[in-house]
DNA sequence: CCGCATCATCGTGAAAAGCGATTGTTTACG
DNA sequence: CGTAAACAATCGCTTTTCACGATGATGCGG
């Protein structure tokens, strides 16, 4: 088998025309680059320079011509294969991140944009899917608010209060007694993920609210309540907070909604990955809580 | 440095999922493959493979990934550059002739034919210059009717005699005296190469034909005879033999027109090259002599 | 005919590649 | 819960390869 190491001495010796410039260049000695083309004029079944003798510069063959054809390119391959590996190691290449448009209005955002900044080369895919049962097998890291079975290593980033979100006039200023939320007209995200934990729990404590609309999309939700169809009781992460609506934190506490970041147990990380988690860590921590 | 038969045994892990069944695969021993990534591992600064332990597959990491990605590819050129070798060693390949027009018109069209024969695959190149001073360098072979100085080596094809060509009626049949051509009406190459030298040899003895037409084109001279212009003294091979032409031996004969096939002395044929001199040394021993 | 430049070869020591056996770990199964 | 099976890591050892320095062979130029 040809070996790379061989293939350089090759293209050596052909550009300097002498094995002994050769093994200069190469740092090797000339016995050393003799034995190395007596190897490679071995495996090709021919020679591969004529060696004229005396002073006159060694010539490529016919034969040595196709393998230096061949050998400078994948030398050049193989540098690249090179580079490709630093500047991976350096934290260029790919990572693939999931998401959920329920979460993450506000983390990912920041995570991203510290990522690009930290990695400007980086290719960042990020993969938004609804469903209960994510799936890792195609991601790094995948952003979830729940726990998950499987061969799933998670690290808990924040937990997200529930909130009451009203218009400003109708409801008194101040925190929310829970048991204010029954029978009132809510607006809700569907009962999914952590928005059916919530209504379990509401439901076991007797209080039912009104819901009278249900969709994924936040800011659909806000619209809706400064319009006056109701109140929503959702993630504060989730509230685009204006003067426009009241805050109310709810007395006592729902359970808040925990907020995770996932990948599958065991694998080694990109360090693309690695530095990932730690912003999203940083970035989740250092969040405004109410204000 | 990466080393081919390293990213071999990476691939084989990727492919097989085991260390184990890549190195049945490859003919190698499990711990043997376990240092070869190792080896690919420290190289690359990273793990390659994350290894569940137990009857798991191992997977790529992402590091492991990017020079997965390149070292295919590394492999399936030195594949093709082996399948590359093999098909030259077999006698494909290229193969630079050089000729000239004044040369070759009965042997040069057998011997294309025969090497195409022979290898189907190779790419045959013809060069025709009319010089005196021909440029070997860029070519493996050259058909030449002379001599020439420098790093040559030289291989004699076949000796062609020189003829006088008459129309039939004009010239009585059988061998022409030498000196009959003296004021005679000729047509006749150019003098360059070959003709030089036959013009000098008649100067020297007295002979003073009447050049009446030069060109280098063989069929033109013919033509010129047929047309009763005068008659030609040409090499015996350019002569196209028809009834309309009567073909008469000099005598005493001129030198005849030595046809050699050169190369640069110590250069290593390729296959190609080697059989195109067999073939045309063949079939110059078996071209017909004067009809 | 003798230096000069060059490559081949040989002997030696060091590095590596490969192997077999063993150990440690994890999973799957009773 | 214990045991067997599958698997990779590691260690000691042998074989091969690699690289070196010295020496010999070859062709060129004066």
């Amino acid at each position: 088998m040809y070996e790379l190491r061989h293939l350089a001495t090759l293209v050596a010796v052909a550009d300097e025309g002498s094995f002994g410039r050769a093994a200069t260049r190469l740092g090797y000695t000339q016995s050393s680059v003799s034995q190395q083309i007596a190897v490679l004029e071995k495996a090709a079944g021919g020679p591969l320079f004529d060696r004229p003798g005396g002073p006159k510069p060694v010539r490529i063959t016919p034969l040595g011509a196709v393998l230096l054809e061949h050998g400078r390119d994948l030398l050049a391959r193989a540098d690249s294969m090179a580079d490709a590996v630093d500047r991976f190691r350096a934290g260029d290449g790919r990572i693939d991140i999931g998401t959920f448009q329920s979460v993450s209005n506000v983390l990912l955002p920041t995570v991203i944009r510290e990522l690009r900044d930290a990695h400007p080369g980086c290719d960042i895919r990020l993969f938004e899917e609804e469903t209960d049962e994510p799936d890792l097998t195609e991601l790094d890291l995948m952003f979830f608010d729940g726990h998950v079975g499987g061969d799933i290593e998670h690290l808990k980033l924040l937990d997200d209060p529930h909130v009451l979100v009203t218009r400003p006039g109708d409801f008194p200023p101040g925190p929310a007694r829970l048991d204010q939320l029954d029978r009132l007209p809510l607006v809700a995200h569907p009962a999914i993920c952590d928005q059916a934990k919530v209504e379990q729990i509401l439901q076991n404590k007797g209080i039912r609210p009104h819901f009278v609309f249900r969709t994924i999309g936040n800011e659909a939700l806000l619209a809706m309540v400064r319009a006056g169809l109701g109140a929503a009781v959702m993630p504060l992460l989730a509230v685009h907070q204006d003067e426009t609506l009241a805050i109310h934190e709810l007395e006592p506490a729902l359970p808040p909604r925990e907020i995770f970041l996932l990948w599958q147990a065991g694998r080694t990380h990109s360090p693309l990955a690695a530095h990932a988690i730690e912003i999203a860590q940083r970035v989740a921590a250092g969040l405004p809580k109410i204000s």
